[in-house]
DNA sequence: TAGATTGTTAATCGATTAACAATC
DNA sequence: TAGATTGTTAATCGATTAACAATC
């Protein structure tokens, strides 16, 4: 695994993948190359923030021509670690632990989904869209059989806490977090928080603001 | 509506639903009181970030007392304008548009799903979860009718530009967009994106970092 | 009153933008 | 070669942290 010379900002881990999305769209229009001035027209910051952010993980442009999309494309699939499959796992088989799993975008991005789980007996047993549904009493075996690295947490919060406990013992690499709540994991843990409510209240938020007289 | 002196950052916003979560929890553990210290270590952040947040809207504390639970809860409410009822549609009644629209936690925080809507004439006239689906054609007077304010994006990206397209003449103020891209709107319009396969790509890169030999 | 803790100013740190020499 | 555009250093801007006088 390749050393890393300087801390990575999280703003910058921000940004990568919608940088990896325009790149994508640009692939599919069959651009060839575009210059970090074009590319910031096209992406709303500046041509400088994108040649900083770039250059935090090497020189992937050429003076006088600008990018190769395509091989940006792949070098930033490269740093997000999407270049491989990750297999995952999705706890808790409710409206929206199902609405992840019947998601192909995340497949096509190498993001396997093996298999739901649920503590709902009515549930275990069944498959949605192709994907087994398990017992919770599974949940370890099943990581450890698999090399699951990533457990999506579709639960309430008092499980997803309990969940984080049990998950933090196993060889699960990240937690993508949908609970309403924040966990506490060892270190070697990553967590992704999506936390919707929180995102609602920003929208709310910035509907005030927007329409309010603040200058 | 008052006016606002200074222009408050989006970093502060990201972060004023969560102190709103966790007073929120502290309220039910019948929690009174507590001091900027005592909050920064439950939360993990600063004291100073804690008190130069909050003093960007007010005083909310008082010397050598700290701030009281309930009242700064409900400030805080007021500040993100959920202290009022929000009207919201979602648009697109796949796995996703419903498994929000199943979600009872966002009608607890006041904001009331009024209906969901969908292209597909085998899922018109059903409902889900008690909310009614109903034709895409009903969008706009729908919209009129039952003074909606936020519209969710539950559709694929070229669905959800031409939505954004439609929703910009109409009463709308925010669009809560889960589709993997961009919209182009308006100033008066508000968007909030939830770019899941984003979110997860970010995983992929921190889990690949915490595992590598970064400094 | 004495102690605690805020509100706020000042200092520091980090992230963004600007500028330009290097070079394709 | 001349023009374009990068990679990178320097300047600016904004956000976070520290410090402390004000005050409950």
């Amino acid at each position: 695994m390749e050393t890393q010379e300087k801390k990575i900002s999280q703003a910058i881990i921000q940004r990568l993948p919608r940088y990896y999305r325009y790149l994508g769209e640009l692939l599919s229009a069959d651009v060839d190359r575009i210059s970090s001035g074009d590319f910031s027209k096209l992406m709303g910051v500046t041509a400088s923030q994108i040649r900083q952010d770039l250059n935090n993980f090497g020189g992937f442009g050429q003076q006088g021509y600008g990018y190769n999309v395509k091989n940006l494309y792949e070098e930033i699939g490269r740093i997000l670690g999407i270049d491989r499959v990750h297999n995952v796992i999705i706890i808790g088989a409710g409206n929206f632990g199902r609405a992840l799993a019947g998601y192909s975008d995340f497949e096509k991005r190498g993001f396997s989904i093996k298999a739901l789980f649920d503590k709902d007996e009515q549930k275990v047993g069944k498959t949605f869209g192709g994907i087994q549904i398990l017992p919770m009493d599974r949940l370890r075996s099943f990581i450890e059989e698999n090399q699951i690295e990533i457990a999506a947490l579709t639960v309430p919060k008092h499980s997803a806490i309990e969940l984080a406990d049990i998950l933090k013992d196993t060889g699960i690499k990240g937690i993508w977090n949908f609970a309403h709540t924040d966990l506490d994991v060892p270190d070697s843990i990553v967590v992704e928080n999506v936390h919707l409510s929180e995102s609602i209240m920003r929208l709310s938020y910035n509907i005030k603001s927007r329409n309010g007289s603040v200058k």
